[in-house]
This record gives structure tokens, sequence and C-alpha cells, in this order.
DNA sequence: GCAAAAGTGTTGCCCCTACACCCATGT
DNA sequence: ACATGGGTGTAGGGGCAACACTTTTGC
């Protein structure tokens, strides 16, 4: 291995996610307006070069922290996008991820060392994005569809607890589909994430609900 | 974006493969002995670093074909890895792919210009690896396990068809694991990616098993 | 005729989907 | 009393695992 070899000299390796939220009922993503080159003044996706003394994941933190103020985010892994051309200024490699938050518990800063504004969009409105940001948002989505069956990336709208029926809503903005009522419950409660609490709280009706948690 | 920053200078993208097979019902993954430093002399995955004018899978397919000989594999997307120590030499990002061939069927060099020995391994006969290549091969097993039972990556070993008992052989040496003769014939010929022919050929029995083929 | 492998069918379980009725409460 | 959403049970289909007997043929 020679550090000097032109064939595979300059190339850098980025560290990319996608935050999503949900608000009233409408899947969104974070973007971010840059204030470099390149791409200066275009949308993009929070991310951007991986350090030398850092591990990947703590370069997804630092980033989603110098370009939106947000810590201690829980990512997941999403997938690799490597094509020759994606960076006009040298050979990038992007490692990308996804995490989700609930955006009205959080202050985004808006104006930072790199970014000149920072919003919410919903995911069929995204502008052209710097780099190839359009296409790693759209295996994001998918990423994060098969993710909130499998895991509990959820639990971040609830931390005190939810009824089925909000549950339910935020499972059907993502997923962008109706289920029913019965049938997700009964998923739910064999996954063995959640368990039932004896409190009670109204959420849109003007029966109580039952108050569960996530495990 | 500064190609000069220290911070981010002088990094690299391995392209790497565990190639396995299938000899005598044993699974085993092909190894390289290289020639060069880093790790001189120690066995290893064949794989290297990604040129900037190559797309990934085309770099992973000039890496196993300069370390092997070997042409046209057909691989899987498995892992990242990515720890900041696993190159002595500067910041490597490994992105891991998975192929199977019929060792019976192909010539491996041995001499290369980076290789001075190849051959295959039993996988709990792996000696200790170059890089965090051990890590890999044990990643990669996991991913190929579950890339079987979604795609007919083992079409490899039956370019003429197969019975329904060598399949399954290779499927039990794969899993590590007895599967029962019935219901494996069904959960297959569900899947819809399998034909039958009228051929019948003898594999270990005295009665001859029907030939099927993947379309 | 027997050993060795190939071929086949049934049952029960679990998960998923579809679907209809009663309950509690605020107006 | 009625409208609104919350809560529940049942039946059918598909996939998976467990399991035993018959067939072919070389020796």
């Amino acid at each position: 291995m020679d550090v000097t070899n032109s064939k595979y000299e300059h190339q850098g390796i980025h560290v990319i996610t996608s935050i999503f939220t949900i608000e009233r009922g409408i899947l969104k993503v974070l973007l971010i307006k840059r204030k470099n080159n390149p791409y200066k003044n275009y949308w993009a996706l929070t991310g951007g070069a991986l350090y030398n003394d850092e591990d990947l994941e703590e370069g997804v933190n630092r980033e989603i922290y110098e370009k939106t103020g947000l810590k201690n985010i829980q990512v997941k892994f999403s997938k690799v996008f490597g094509k020759k051309g994606r960076s006009p200024v040298m050979r990038m490699i992007a490692i990308t991820y996804i995490g989700i938050i609930d955006a009205s518990t959080v202050e985004i800063a808006k104006d930072t060392l790199k970014t000149s504004n920072a919003d919410w969009f919903k995911i069929d409105e995204v502008p052209k994005l710097a780099y190839d940001h359009n296409e790693i948002i759209e295996e994001a989505i998918k990423t994060l569809k098969e993710e909130i069956l499998k895991t509990n990336l959820l639990k971040v709208f609830f931390p005190d607890g939810f009824t089925f029926p909000e549950l339910q809503k935020i499972y059907e903005s993502i997923l962008n589909k109706k289920l029913d009522r019965r049938n997700f419950r009964k998923k739910m409660l064999n996954t063995n994430i959640i368990i039932a609490t004896e409190e009670e709280m109204i959420f849109e009706g003007k029966k109580k609900a039952k108050i569960y948690k996530f495990k």
C-alpha cells in the first residue's frame, strides 16, 4: 500500500444521516442549507467527511451535531453509495444512516459554521439536493420502513408511554397506509417489546385509551 | 471541502470479498497470501484499495481478478467495516462482499503480482488473517446464510441442473444443520425459481433422482 | 432379500388478513 | 340520543416444522 499512489489518492468517506420526524401525521426529513462549496446554497442531508480520528458512528454524530446542534441521535445503517462521480471534489464513498426524532422536543440550529438554514421537508416535497442525496433519501425511507417493524426506533416519540391509537398513527404515517386496529394491536403485543400500564389518557376520541410503554 | 485538510486526508476504501465454495460437503473460504506490507506473508481475503476511476463493484472484480485470476464472480454486499485502527497504513474503510463459486471448475492463480499463495480453508480452520479479515469472514458467513435463502446464489454449482438430494446437501453444508427432505423440497418448489426437467440421474443412492434447474 | 437412498402427504402451529359489533364519553 | 373514537374475537389462508411409509435398484 502506497499512500501517494495516484490510483487511489484523495479518497474520502462521507457519513450521512437521513433524520426523520413526524409532524401532524406527516413524515418529514431534516435538511440543511449548505454555506460552502461544493453545492453552496443547496439543501442537503446532514453529513460530511469522516475524520481520521473517529469511528463511523462518532463521525455520524459529530456531523449531525455540527450541522443541527442535535446530540445523541440513535442511528441505523442504511446503505453505501459509491459511484465514482458522486462528488465533484474528490472520490467520496458515502456510508448512510437513518435516524428519527420527535421534532417538537428539539431545537434545530438554523445557522452554523457550515449551514445557513435547516428545516423539515415533507418527503414528497424535497427539492433537488446536493450530491446524490435525493437518491440517499429514497433508500433511507425504505430502510426506515423496515427498521420500525424490527426495532423500537419509534420509542423517541413516546418517552412517557403511548396509547395504541397514537402509536398506530405514527406507523401509518411512515408506512404510508392504513392499518387495521385489531391486527395492529395483536401484532405489536406479540413482539413482546411493549408492556401495559395502569394509566389511561384521551387521544383523539372521547373515550380514554390505555397507556403502554416500550421495554 | 478541502482536499488537504489533515482531519480527513489520506483516507481510502477497501473492497473485500469473502469467496466461498463447498468441497465434499464442507464450506470453505478462499484466502490468499500477501506478498507485500502491511501484513506481508499473512493470509488474507481477496480485496484491496478501490481505484478512483472505478465503481465499487468494478473494484471488487478487479481485486478478485488480480489476486486469484478469477473473473465474473457474482457478489452481494455484506457489511461495512470502519474502525479507525483497522489499517496500520492509513485510514481505510472496508466495503465487504460475499461470493460463492464451484472450486472444482476453476483454477486459482497461486502466484501473482501481489500474492504468493492461494488456497481454500475450512471456515473453522481459518488462521489469523491480515487486518480485521477474521471478523469480516464471520459477518460474511451470516450474510451468506441469509442470501442463499433469498436468492439463487447457489446456481453456480449447478449449471446443468441439480437433483434435490444434492441441492439439499449444499444448503446443509452452508447452514450447518440437517434439513427435512420433504419440507426442503416443498419450500424450494414454492419459491418458483426452480423448474423440473424430464431427466434423471443418480446422486448418492441406487435410485435415480429427477433433475431440476434454476430459472 | 436387504441395504441405501429417493420420493411423497398429513397434521398442527403460528402469523397474518379480513371483517362487525359493543363500549365509554362529550355534546 | 347520537356521534366519535376505543376496545375486542373469529375464521380462513399460507408458511413452517414434525413425522413414517413406499419405491427403486445394486449388491
